[in-house]
DNA sequence: GTCCAAAACAAACAGTTGTTTTATCCGGAC
DNA sequence: GTCCGGATAAAACAACTGTTTGTTTTGGAC
């Protein structure tokens, strides 16, 4: 085979590799997941990991570069698109649930285990998290401008409350459950966008 | 000294070892912090640490155990108290972040480091949690009894909207912030009870 | 001062960590 | 068939893991 040498083409290995390691990753942290942990899981040798990868670390980045780029890419639409802010930010709710359902462990890995990057990496992963935060802070003031969404809450804090309540749903989110991600995405925005009060 | 032999009354020791612990596992995680680094931290040699403690498992149940117990202590009496559910849950929210803002360390500790129990005492860490959880659901139940607030949302989903929430807060609430953990409390009840829909 | 127990040190333990090295295997090109 | 390069195995590396052991230090009671 040998296509062009510096292409990113690395087959399927690699991939069983990267699964095996959010799966690990996700469930028993960076710190907690040996490579002989991650060998075993895709049946090979630990030595043998390093023909696919370049060490450990730079596993852990690619899935949270990954993992970050999946979230930023349902959010960041819906910032630039014209239209109600109400809806946008519904969608934006639904859409975090939907990517979070689609791979709970891959989830667990960009929320927490993002401490444990080398230092070299760690800025531009907390620069990508902060574009995510800055995605539903600008939805939130959109509303507040067009009077749709309240003036007297405070900003910063309203918007970590809803990024909290979503960050929190991999800790509970089965996909085994009787709701699906959307309807569960829903009412999550039922609860955050009117509250609870009747 | 030595007062009656198994009465616990172990004195500064044993709490430098629990601090410095609580600190380390809450930054870089349970697997992530060796002996040698709580040593470190309060000024002993390693081995030097299991004259106070038995194990570091035995330090990490210690340390969730009386964390999830600062939790039920705020908590429970408001589930048992009589009154306005309404003002019941808000005093529930705004405890929480105080009691989180306390010490954020410790938080994450017991929001996080609960995996990494053994078999042995797992279950009785889940139950506490499910308590704690149950007392919100319980207040927001009565909440819905009495009219006030929507009986069209799913309560358990709205439970932990509102739970994620605010287990979100150790990761961005600061002591050094202009805002106190009791004004934070407050926002965040704002935004979960009355969304922030105008 | 002597004595004693609690606490600390110093050193080691067996096992695990991420990673490297060397050799063997295997499938396709010729 | 031979040859070649990538993937794997096998073994080892130094460093680190939680914990135990034996010894020394400490500080108060007498």
């Amino acid at each position: 085979m040998a296509l062009a040498p510096n292409v990113e083409t690395d087959g399927k290995p690699r991939l069983a590799i990267m699964n095996a390691a959010m799966h690990l990753f996700g469930k028993q942290g960076f710190t907690g997941t040996s490579m002989r942990d991650i060998a075993g899981a895709v049946g090979l040798l630990p030595g043998s990991l390093y023909a696919h990868i370049a060490s450990k670390e730079a596993l852990l980045l690619d899935i949270i570069t990954d993992g970050i780029e999946r979230f930023l890419a349902v959010a960041e639409p819906q910032v630039a698109a014209a239209g109600d802010p109400l809806v946008r930010l519904r969608n934006m709710i639904a859409a975090h649930v939907e990517v979070v359902a689609e791979n709970p462990e891959r989830s667990q890995v960009v929320f927490h285990q993002w401490r444990f990057l080398a230092e070299d990496n760690l800025p531009e992963a907390i620069e990508r998290r902060s574009r995510y935060e800055a995605c539903f802070a600008q939805v939130v003031e959109d509303g507040v401008r067009s009077g749709q969404m309240k003036a007297d809450l405070n900003l910063r804090i309203a918007v970590l409350t809803i990024l909290g309540a979503l960050n929190w749903t991999p800790e509970w989110f089965s996909p085994a459950g009787k709701l699906s991600a959307r309807e569960v995405g829903e009412s999550m925005a039922d609860a955050l966008l009117g509250g609870i009060v009747a």
